[in-house]
DNA sequence: CTTGTTTCCGAAAGCGCTTTCGCAATATTG
DNA sequence: CAATATTGCGAAAGCGCTTTCGGAAACAAG
């Protein structure tokens, strides 16, 4: 069976190839009835024009890039499955090819934009869409500058004028505070990460909105910096643990820190969710068993990679970047890592649930 | 700053589009001294040549496929990323791209042919790698007998002829049997799966091996077919240790399985690792943080995509297929979910930990 | 100095499509 | 029914490269 190309068919309708090609791309000068037949044919015979020979002669790569996060953040990224099947299903309904790239090994920040320059310079594909944007990302800075069609998976701390699909994690974090300060807790610590993550700022800046609003005291001394890991967040917890005054809540900026931050508390022969609540992001399912369940903010298990396609299309298509921004909501999904606080050994009658404000702003 | 194609550079050199492409490309009908000055311009002008174009006119892709497992089991993939970002290097010193394709969710079997069939008949790839192959893989057999370059992650029961790269599961649950009986150990379970995935066999004749090899009787109602998750392993357990004669080990197909065993364990009001041993396979990282971290069986680290790309490079350079075998040995990692064999309620004497043959075959 | 050989480069024909343009053959109008 | 407008298709020129082929110029051999 070889293969058949617009020559075959052609001359199988007895029409020019011009005139096969035009009643198959929709063109107004075919007559209906031939346009009819040439279809008809073209199933039949099975005709698919060569992608790349169509790529050359319209310009047009019909492909879209997902640009892998880099380091090694990126093994632990349980979403870049999830995402690339939205995507992928997004994409095939016009038949457009999913390319994955990254950047070299190694090499941060410049190299990114590089390849960047060079697959947009390349023609290869039609549009980009990014992951784990920083707070000041150049590629998006980059992106916007050049016109070039883009979405990005997360958002950078300047939101205006692209477009992007986003969880509004930081209502999720100010939420969690409430939650948390309504079971009495007043020291509530945070185990952050470099923040030169967008997300990681704007769940820290969502627990610092969290303790203002509940006239709870910003103590510098409960936040804690380490790697987004389970090992991370162990040592951070730990740290924070050891103080004089300790907190008697940890929020963890993602659920693989919250894990290693049960770990610590245990280490320390005290009970998560009872002596210490922790409260982590994500949803991972994986939470459902630690010890204990892990109380989570969960993202919104709608697939965000076919919106992500779906909107770098419409952009593609033409539409205005700005006018495609999605952010969804977090929703605290209690397990068991979180209790009431207890008392100082001294008075314990500090259970005084006082349920605040936990409708969202 | 205007794109640079073939014709801005010929004319930068003074020299022919026709000439300035074959100092590039390496023919040997260029002096010298020409080649050396056509290289050095290409690289101060920044030329590269349109890939678009260049596939056309060569006809070949420089491009190669992942197909993406289908189905659920997809989600709880976290080795995609990783393998995507092997392939990703392989890849990238000849500066060939990566594709991601996938058949259209919810059809299987027929459907992932005919994705297939389409893929390489569009000629946009120049070759394809697939992951977690059936027993019977139809897709395998069809690039077999189409010639068409391909690799698989894992292998299919007939291993013969074609290129894969994949950890030997049964000779590691064969291991896992042995340090179980080593432990004391007679009535040792399986929570097993579908068998329609290969890997799923592999591991349930390596633990019927096992049995065998340390004279254990095999007793069909040990083993239990669920899903691949952790409800799976959950309920699986659950059935097994609710028989009359319950096992007191309990083997997992994944680790994803033998975190839901844990629970069901838990949920009977047991000890896992004390009164009923679990040991899973993957060497998920999650469990360190289960309760109690689980024994399991760790696949080596080594990065797998890159080893695929490799492959796959010289297979499409013209390397027989069959050369390209590997298999990696698993490796018991040892952590608090197995233990010596409790007694039964009356004789609780039998931890005579008769260290048996823990050397592989 | 003629006749072969090399050496090196230009001309030209694609690769398999798309798209503009022009022109016959119809259809429409007065 | 002539004059004009419309319809439907073919011809042809690319898209940006690669690759075969032929031939002028430089060289070697007789």
């Amino acid at each position: 069976m070889t293969r058949v190309g617009l020559k075959q068919l052609a001359q199988h309708v007895g029409l020019t190839e011009s005139t096969v090609s035009r009643a198959l791309n929709g063109y107004d000068d075919i007559a209906p009835a031939t346009r009819e037949h040439v279809r008809i044919a073209a199933n039949t015979l099975g005709y698919r024009p060569n992608p790349t020979a169509r790529r050359l002669a319209t310009g047009r790569a019909e492909t879209v890039a997902y640009m892998m996060p880099s380091g090694q953040s990126a093994l632990s990224t349980p979403f870049v499955p999830m995402l690339l099947q939205g995507l992928g299903d997004a994409l095939s309904v016009r038949r457009w090819d999913l390319l994955v790239v990254q950047s070299p090994v190694g090499v941060e920040g410049e190299a990114e934009l590089d390849t960047l320059r060079k697959l947009i310079a390349s023609g290869r594909v039609s549009g980009v869409v990014l992951s784990r944007p920083l707070q000041d990302d150049t590629r998006i800075e980059f992106l916007k500058a050049s016109g070039f069609p883009f979405i990005v998976h997360g958002r950078a701390r300047d939101a205006a004028g692209y477009a992007w699909f986003d969880i509004d994690s930081r209502a999720a974090f100010r939420q969690a505070v409430d939650h948390l300060a309504g079971l009495g807790h007043r020291r509530i610590g945070m185990v952050s990460a470099s923040t030169d993550l967008n997300f990681v700022q704007e769940r820290l800046d969502g627990y610092l909105d969290g303790l203002t609003r509940n006239h709870l005291a910003v103590d510098s001394a409960l936040t804690a910096f380490a790697d987004l890991s389970d090992a991370g967040g162990r040592t951070a917890a730990a740290q924070l643990l050891a103080q004089p005054d300790p907190p008697t809540a940890l929020l963890c900026t993602t659920d693989l820190q919250a894990i290693g931050a049960l770990a610590a508390i245990r280490a320390l022969g005290m009970r998560p969710g009872e002596d210490v609540s922790v409260i982590g992001y994500d949803g991972f399912w994986m939470g459902q068993h630690t010890d204990p369940p892990l109380t989570t903010l969960a993202q919104p298990q709608t697939d965000s990679g076919l919106k992500l396609g779906e909107m770098l299309l419409a952009i593609i298509d033409g539409g205005e970047p700005a006018d495609f921004q999605i952010l969804r909501q977090a929703e605290l999904v209690r397990r068991s890592s979180d209790g009431p606080v207890k008392g100082p050994t001294k008075s314990s009658n500090a259970q005084l649930t006082e349920e605040t404000s936990c409708t969202a702003s």
